[in-house]
DNA sequence: TACACGTATAAGTGTATACGTATATATTGA
DNA sequence: TCAATATATACGTATACACTTATACGTGTA
């Protein structure tokens, strides 16, 4: 049960909540997430320890970056929560600014991910729950 | 957005937590939550102030006591919140032991409340979603 | 090996908060 | 008004954590 209470932890912060949002449109590197953030490299990298931590996300290593992606986005536990993030996340100013940066940085090249997906490829609306994937 | 960020501190402590297993049963005033948890009245007062202010809980006076309730379980945007609450509490021993506790002492008269309410009743599961009510 | 780059961690500081103890407030009844 | 009960708040202490700056670690390349 202290895993639960460790989970709401991870959610319980401004920053972290930044990088899910953005994390919800694809698997990211720690200097894509900085770049879109304005942070500093360090405080970035300690918030994605926190979340590994809490069990949100994972990651993996490719050469010097290191891409962080949700665990269990779709699935799992997890997903009622996701879902809530999701809506949250779509009805907020703030949040839909920091998505528009990074959509804008993956079309111009600045940002190293491959492609950026909308909420719907990772997390599909309970309305429209049907056509998934 | 720092409204998100205050739900989910209001979620990330452990006797809050608890204290949110207990309103999936129903209305309880203090001294009931107090009686379960076996912790000192301020603190739980303090922690259900907490919860007030984070949106998660109602209160409503009825002589010198206070009664407080889950804001919005069944409808509205913490909907799946709580679906997600229940799930994860029900898997859990220890908050299965304050429920069993709760129970007891609705059945035996020591608590104040007026009934015992299984989970089904206030968050209806996503499975058997049909017969909610 | 040396260097550059990406990422993680350490040290220091300020803020938030969890808890206990003591006290204040509100309601009820004599 | 006084006392009893129910709840809330104030204060002090310990701890968690967010942030900055500096540094260490890991990888790729010359």
């Amino acid at each position: 049960m202290r895993e639960l209470e460790q989970l709401f932890k991870g959610l319980a912060d401004q920053t972290r909540l930044r990088i899910l949002n953005l994390l919800l449109h694809g698997e990211l590197c720690v200097c894509d997430i900085q770049y879109v953030l304005e942070s500093s490299q360090p405080n970035i990298s300690r918030h994605l320890t926190y979340l590994k931590n809490s069990r949100l996300v994972l990651d993996r290593r490719e050469g010097a970056r290191i891409y962080y992606r949700l665990a269990q986005p779709k699935e799992g536990v997890h997903k009622p929560l996701f879902v809530f993030l999701r809506e949250a996340f779509q009805s907020s100013e703030a949040m839909d600014e920091d998505s528009r940066k990074l959509k804008s940085a993956v079309e111009t090249g600045t940002c190293t991910v491959s492609e950026w997906k909308p909420f719907s490829a990772l997390v599909p609306s309970r309305a429209v729950s049907g056509r998934r994937g």
